[in-house]
DNA sequence: AACATGACATAAG
DNA sequence: CCTTATGCCATGT
């Protein structure tokens, strides 16, 4: 039976994710049927493998920030390949207000 | 099976 | 703004 498991239907919202666009956990968690997810999605994204397609540089939290602080390696390295996909950055945040994914885009 | 932990969100104080 | 508490699900021990 085609009984997706629910990391299945998380990797599908988050491989949605188009370039220059970022979405957050609830958000993806809201997508994918319950806005509760919003945890199990933070874990689908620690348990992928490198080399993974899942663009999970473009998962942010609710306020727009890094995981980890802007200051941490992973913060760091995070933003620097939103940036490279065009979107800005302040303070640390990212602009929700004109990058949070929208999937009326489609 | 039970308990603890975790890339979160929301509410309340 | 910060800390607590609660909800939700998957994973590790």
């Amino acid at each position: 039976m085609s009984e997706k498991t629910t990391f299945e239907m998380i990797y599908d919202i988050i491989g949605q994710i188009p370039e220059g666009a970022v979405a957050s956990y609830g958000q993806i968690a809201a997508f994918a049927g319950n806005r509760r997810w919003a945890r199990v999605v933070g874990y689908a994204l620690h348990a992928l493998p490198h080399g993974s397609d899942i663009p999970w540089y473009r998962v942010v939290k609710k306020d727009g920030g890094v995981i980890g602080g802007p200051d941490s390696s992973g913060g760091i390295y995070q933003t620097e390949l939103l940036q490279k996909e065009g979107v800005e950055f302040v303070d640390g945040y990212v602009d929700m207000e004109h990058y949070q994914w929208k999937k009326v885009m489609f």
